[in-house]
DNA sequence: TTAAAGTTTCATTTTTTATTGAAACTTTAA
DNA sequence: TTAAAGTTTCAATAAAAAATGAAACTTTAA
C-alpha cells in the first residue's frame, strides 16, 4: 500500500465510522485530511483533495471548529485562511467526549430524571416506567460522571494506576 | 406530569438520542417502548402504540433482536410472537458495548493498523500518516480493551475500586 | 391437508439529511 | 475608497435513509 492509498483508505474509512456515530461524512473526511496533513490546508485544498463543494466545506469547518477540534491558523504572508486539526488524540477524545455529554448525555439525563420522578399512581405500568427509567437515569448519570472525569484528566495516582492497569 | 405524558417524553427522547448515535428513530423507540413495557407486547401493540407499520415495526425488531437487547417470548395460549427487551441497565450497555466493538470499533482499528504499517518512505506527508494514524491506532486500540473489559465483568477488586472510586 | 393467522421481504414512496452553487457579505491591499 | 480575494449563507437540488404496504412466505390448529 503507498502513501495515496493508505491515505485514500483512512479518509473514507473515517468517512463511514463517522456516519455509524451520526457524524456526517464530510465532516469526518475533512477531519480525517487535516489529522494526517502536515501542513494547515485552505479551504480549496481541501475541496480540491475531497472533491465537495466550496459550501459543504464551509459548513463543515465550522462544525468542526464549534466542536473544538479544528482551528483556524494564520500564515504569514497568505491572504487565506488555513485550517489544522487537533493532532494529539488525547485532546482529541477529550473534546469530543466533553461536547457529546454536553449537547447529548445532559439533557437526555435531564428528561430521564423528569420522566422518572412522576407521581407514582400505583399501576404497574406506572411503577415500571418509574423503576426503568430510573434505572436508566443512574447508569447515564454514572456513566457521564465517569467520562468526564477520565476526560478532563483529574488524574490522581489512583486513576492513572487504574487507566495503566485496564490496559 | 401524568403516565402518558411521561411515557410519551421518554420514547421520543430516546428516539432522538438514537438517531443522533446512528440509530434509527423507530428502532430507538420500540426500544424505548418495551424496556418500560411490564408486559411483553406483540408486533400488533407495537405498531399501534408508536404509530408505524408493519414492515417497519417487523425489520427494526429484528435488527434489535440482532442486537441481542430484544428477545422473542413465548406466551402460552397465544398464537401470536411477543417481544420483550433486556431490561437490566448492566447488561443492556454491555450488549450494546459488545456490538459496537465487534461490528464498528475492531473494523476501524484493522484499518488503522494496516494504514499505519505503510513503508516509511522518508516524505513528511508520509511520515505524519504513520504518525497520526498510529496514535490513533493506538488509542482506539486501548479504548476498546478496556470497554471490553469494564463490559465484560471481569472485574477484580481494584477495577471495582475503582470503578466505585470513579463515580 | 388446508385455510386462517401470523410474519417477512422488498420494490416503491416518503422523509430526512447532505450537498451544491450562486448571491451576499466581509476583508484587505493598493 | 474600491475592487479583488476570500468567506458565508441559504434556497434549491441531490442523495441517502427510513418507512410503507402488499405479496410471498411460514406456521399452526382443526
Amino acid at each position: 500500500m503507498d502513501y495515496k492509498e493508505a491515505k485514500n483508505k483512512f479518509i473514507s474509512t473515517w468517512g463511514a465510522l463517522g456516519t455509524l456515530w451520526g457524524i456526517n461524512k464530510a465532516m469526518a473526511q475533512i477531519h480525517a485530511l487535516l489529522f494526517i496533513s502536515p501542513q494547515p490546508l485552505s479551504m480549496e485544498d481541501i475541496m480540491e483533495d475531497l472533491g465537495i463543494s466550496r459550501g459543504n466545506t464551509s459548513m463543515n469547518l465550522r462544525h468542526l471548529m464549534e466542536w473544538g477540534i479544528v482551528h483556524k491558523v494564520n500564515i504569514p504572508g497568505e491572504r487565506k485562511e488555513f485550517f489544522a486539526s487537533e493532532k494529539d488524540v488525547t485532546e482529541l477524545s477529550r473534546q469530543i467526549a466533553k461536547e457529546r455529554s454536553r449537547r447529548e448525555l445532559q439533557p437526555t439525563i435531564k428528561v430521564l430524571r423528569e420522566v422518572s420522578s412522576i407521581k407514582d399512581d400505583g399501576s404497574e405500568k406506572t411503577k415500571e416506567l418509574i423503576k426503568q427509567t430510573k434505572a436508566m437515569h443512574d447508569l447515564a448519570d454514572t456513566a457521564d460522571t465517569m467520562l468526564n472525569r477520565i476526560v478532563n484528566q483529574e488524574q490522581n495516582w489512583i486513576t492513572k494506576t487504574l487507566v495503566k492497569f485496564l490496559k
